[in-house]
RNA sequence: GCGUCUGUAGCUCAGUUGGAUAGAGCACCUGCCUUCUAAGCAGGUUGUCGCGCGUUCGAUUCGCGCCAGACGCACCA
């Protein structure tokens, strides 16, 4: 057991048996300050404050009767009911010593796994996926990643947006200025040209827009050549979708698009008007509120004015039609009935966080059982804003396609690895340039706290220093070279942890798994970077002061080169959970 | 108008149950390549955590009210 899970145990025996009635799942202790100690727990303190007891008191009561003498040295009191820990040297050591046997790798899995559905990326057929896409698709790739390797059963599934009121446009634009040609050599690039071809017309004219309402018409009814198109239109995206994510490295495990539900959703309409949840309005079927909730938190309500009037969740619109909202019901009606999972989670942009809190809320009222069980989480994310602080455009106002980004990221990387890297045969160059190209897009779009919006910088996201994929990179390519100088190979080395460097970077690397797991519990990918951003800088220093391969004896030698190498497990298993290669040499 | 999110160093951003003297990178300055990759390291400078009030032993973190910005508000998704 790791040491810190070790200190937890012991402290919560003894919290239940000073305060039977506590509840200890949030007596933990967490990474603190290395002047206070290497773990520190502020629980007491608010066990304390609900309690109404004196917080140093309770402290010193717990501490009378924790014994830790085998993992720590002294722990100690300070400030208002801290507690403070410091791992004695032997139990670091035994810990590391226990990741180099292959028992562990600074993490454990989750005591009980999760079937956890995670629905990312969704693109939309026809289009052309731009740079927003990375937000979705990179995110949920690592959130999948990360819960993976903690031991949860993950289901990611690719909602792709394969239907909707846009096909009539595009069946319209086939059939009447389609270029073959063109449809050959680039065929998104064509699908939108027809798109926005005819959907100028249509506002242009509405005679336009009934022709291709009713091409929409022909489709939804299952016309023969209708159906045909579009599932050629669907082929083509698929193509463009699969070389994207090749490209990432993102895989799903199920790519069910909006049409697979079209069975459903009418049946899901009338349960819904059965079930008195929806009802008719103006020709349409939405969800209402139910009044259960104060004005003000209920989204079903919308203020205009002063008043507080109606603002429904569509369901049937009044053609018949149906919206994304009935879609995403029967999608989780689906996921219910076949994966049971006790959470969905849905990475889609912040703007739609509307939507999802009506969409949840008709969930509980429509299957009020399953809600119990299965917990729906949007987590949201914020833009991309271009340098001038407005949406990221290029330079002739158009949306900055995915492909052309990480052409370029590969471009910029490559001709940096020529600089630094001329020696090496071309080959590697390239594969240099692509794996540290690709990482520094997704590092870049995974460093910042996600719900906020964020500066794309070509500068700073391919910046050879500072927090970037670069500079973990480089920090896992010189651990690399020391093996590839290394003449002795090490098996079981003993550890010995002197230097002030090592101590330090021993310590950091026991906190792996608490990171992964604050990355699953907060569905936060950027802990883990910041984490593995530390973990190079402690290598750094450690690179810098603490002569490997020239160490002074053969013990330090090894030791250290253990030291290496259990952190450049670290670093690739970290990266790896955010869906970054590593290379050996740049 | 109402709602949601955001506001932290000159710039870009972190800040994990409320916790100790608020951090990093960039930029700027000073050192360090005859020693394992200088895409590096060591050190220095940088703050009314938007403003005010409240809860608390303790608030960047929680609550309320302002100010500023972004986004959303019935048949698109």
């Amino acid at each position: 057991m790791l040491p810190h899970k070790q200190i937890e145990l012991k402290l919560q025996t003894v919290v239940r048996e000073i305060l039977p009635d506590a509840d200890v799942s949030a007596v933990l202790v967490r990474p603190c300050d290395p002047k206070f100690g290497d773990y520190q727990s502020n629980a007491l303190m608010s066990l304390a404050k609900t309690r109404k007891l004196n917080p140093r008191q309770l402290a010193t009561d717990v501490l009378a009767r924790l014994d830790l003498a085998s993992v720590c040295e002294k722990v100690e009191i300070a400030g208002a009911g801290f507690l403070n820990f410091r791992l004695k040297n032997s139990v670091l050591v035994a810990s590391l010593q226990a990741a180099a046997r292959g028992e562990h790798l600074f993490f454990t899995k989750a005591a009980s796994p999760k079937t956890i559905v995670i629905d990312f990326s969704s693109p939309n057929v026809a289009k052309p996926m731009h740079v927003g896409h990375i937000r979705s698709t990179g995110i949920g790739d690592a959130l999948q990643r990360a819960l993976r390797l903690l031991g949860h059963k993950v289901i990611s599934d690719n909602h792709i947006g394969d239907w909707g009121t846009q096909f009539g446009k595009l069946l319209l634009g086939w059939k009447q200025i389609l270029n073959r040609a063109e449809l050959e050599r680039d065929a998104i690039a064509e699908l939108e040209r027809l798109y926005k071809v005819i959907n100028a017309e249509c506002d242009a004219n509405p005679a336009r827009l009934e022709e291709a309402k009713s091409e929409l018409v022909k489709l939804q009814a299952g016309d023969a050549e209708n159906v045909a198109i579009w599932k050629e239109m669907i082929a083509l995206s698929q193509k463009q979708f699969d070389e994207i994510y090749g490209r990432l490295g993102v895989k799903f495990d199920h790519a069910l698009g909006e049409s697979f539900y079209n069975p459903w959703l009418s049946e899901v309409v009338n349960d819904l008007l059965a079930k008195k949840i929806a009802r008719e309005s103006e020709g349409a079927v939405g969800v209402f509120s139910d009044g259960t909730q104060p004005p003000k938190e209920d989204p079903f309500l919308v203020n205009r004015d002063g008043e507080w009037i109606a603002d429904p969740a569509l369901v049937r619109k009044s053609d018949g039609g149906f919206n994304y909202t009935t879609t995403d019901l029967a999608t989780i009606d689906y996921r219910l009935k076949t994966w049971s999972p006790q959470e969905i989670i849905y990475v889609v942009d912040d703007r739609q966080s509307g939507h999802f809190k009506k969409l949840f809320l008709i969930f509980t009222r429509w299957k009020p059982d399953a809600a119990k069980t299965t917990k729906l989480v949007h987590v949201g994310f914020g833009k991309i804003m271009g340098e001038d602080g407005k949406p990221f455009k290029t330079r002739s106002g158009d949306t900055v396609k995915l492909g052309e980004l990480l052409d370029e990221a590969v471009e910029r990387a490559y001709k940096t690895v020529c600089e630094k890297s001329a020696e090496l045969p071309e080959a590697q160059q390239r594969e240099i340039a692509r794996v540290v190209g690709l990482g520094a897009v997704k590092y870049a779009d995974l460093l910042p706290n996600r719900q906020s919006d964020y500066i794309f910088s070509w500068d700073k996201m391919l910046a050879l220093q500072g927090n970037t994929a670069p500079y973990l990179l480089y920090a896992y390519a010189r651990i690399k070279s020391i093996f590839r100088k290394a003449e002795v190979k090490i098996q079981n080395a003993e550890i010995k942890l002197v230097a002030p460097e090592e101590i330090t970077l021993a310590n950091h690397l026991l906190n792996f798994g608490i990171t992964l797991e604050a990355v699953a519990e907060e569905l936060r990918p950027n802990y883990l970077c910041n984490y593995l951003f530390e973990l190079a800088g402690k290598f750094t220093s450690f690179y810098e002061n603490c002569p490997v391969l020239k160490a002074d004896d053969a013990a330090t030698r090894d030791s250290r080169l253990a030291l290496c190498d259990l952190t450049a497990r670290v670093l690739k298993q970290g990266l790896e959970s955010l869906g970054i290669e590593t290379v050996e040499q740049m």
